[in-house]
DNA sequence: AGATAAATTTAGATGAGTCTAAAAAAATGA
DNA sequence: TCATTTTTTTAGACTCATCTAAATTTATCT
């Protein structure tokens, strides 16, 4: 079996090649895992001995097709996890990372399964993260940030690309979850701010560093 | 905060000494914990510089309030989930031990709580064992192993005091199960075997091995 | 291309938790 | 009681995941 910490950097693998393309540096794990780049160069030689990863001295990493399975099976996890604190528990959507990433690392797939179908077979999490089925697989919906978007677009708020707490209340605060229809009605050229039309008629103005963290389906 | 380690540490101390009785033994403690003897002096001597345990050289040790309330807190943990385990996800509760052993170290106070109040406040987990409430109070029924009653007593069965699954299979197999009311008939002077009668009119034959783990209330 | 900067890897050390083997203390029993 | 057995502790070593500091490789810029 992996530990729990070689999970964790699968899981950061996975995500990163996501969001950077296929391979995967160092420092970038280093960054995502909280640690130092000297111990990722440690647990890359370990996860390539399981071939879990493509490892090649200063070219990157990628993941193997095992490895890009037990990620996704971690990812499914998280995000049904997530869903259950939300819908059953009652959290709130910026109070639940954190605790799956405890609850993601329970490795029986049998707890998992059941869950799925406890919950309701679940299509995505409170984020509008796609959540995998039990053979991994999911599509991620075609969605655009906000700062993307051309003025006078309708879309719907699908998802976010950041899960940290401050960065969610910040978004409870000024009005905006998931499901609200938005219209941009205008786009500054002077810092690239945001305004917004919200469908209960109110007019909000975001900044651009929060246009580029919320995605929209249009 | 204390590791997953000093956690099953503090757990086992304070089952083995319900059992045992106020001071717990080193080798009764590697026994459970599944280490060797030398390991478990090793971790005495930091759950006591941690003032968790009273630990004295040669003789001994008990649980300090702090670390019997840790202790009390997982096993909150570990029953609420089971219980959770056998009443949402169908799990049977034979299956359910190993993964509470997982899912109680899981940290957060606040997720126990309002996982309690989802399964409204049980006070037993599925082997009969009282759940502590969120102050570490629970009431231990008052109950008698089966190899401890005079024949023709009646009683119910309210639990269990050995949780491996064959054990609890073995249960199963014979038809016997938490809830089911019992008239113990007769004791074999030769092998203090046990004759029940249930309350289907059925009569099976138990050892002293079975009679001696499973507990009634009269 | 060559010099400098940035990224990555190696070398060596640390702390947590475990082990085996040997020493020390406590319990047992003739 | 005192010799033997059992229990517990000490000593020293190992693995895992991490670190800092130094060395090496790759990338960048004039």
């Amino acid at each position: 079996m992996n530990s729990f910490t070689e999970e964790n950097y699968l899981k950061s693998i996975y995500h990163l090649s996501v969001i950077d393309g296929e391979t995967v540096s160092t420092n970038s794990i280093a960054a995502a895992t909280h640690t130092k780049a000297a111990s990722v160069t440690d647990m890359l030689k370990k996860l390539a001995d399981k071939k879990l990863i493509h490892y090649a001295k200063y070219q990157g990493v990628s993941l193997t097709d095992t490895g890009k399975q037990i990620a996704i099976a971690i990812v499914r996890k998280h995000r049904l996890w997530e869903f259950f604190l939300v819908e059953k528990l009652n959290f709130k959507w910026d109070e639940v990372h954190e605790l799956a990433e405890e609850l993601e690392h329970i490795t029986s797939a049998e707890l998992v399964d059941r869950l799925d179908k406890f919950l309701d077979y679940p299509k995505y999490d409170p984020h509008g993260d796609p959540i995998p089925d039990n053979n991994g697989r999911f599509k991620q919906a075609e969605l655009k940030p906000i700062s993307a978007l051309e003025v006078n677009t309708v879309g719907i708020i699908m998802g976010v690309r950041e899960h940290a707490p401050a960065f969610l209340q910040h978004l409870e605060k000024i009005g905006l979850t998931i499901g609200n229809q938005i219209q941009l009605t205008e786009i500054a050229d002077y810092d690239h701010s945001v305004t917004l039309n919200l469908n209960n008629n109110k007019t909000i103005n975001i900044s651009r560093d929060v246009a580029k963290n919320i995605l929209v389906s249009i």
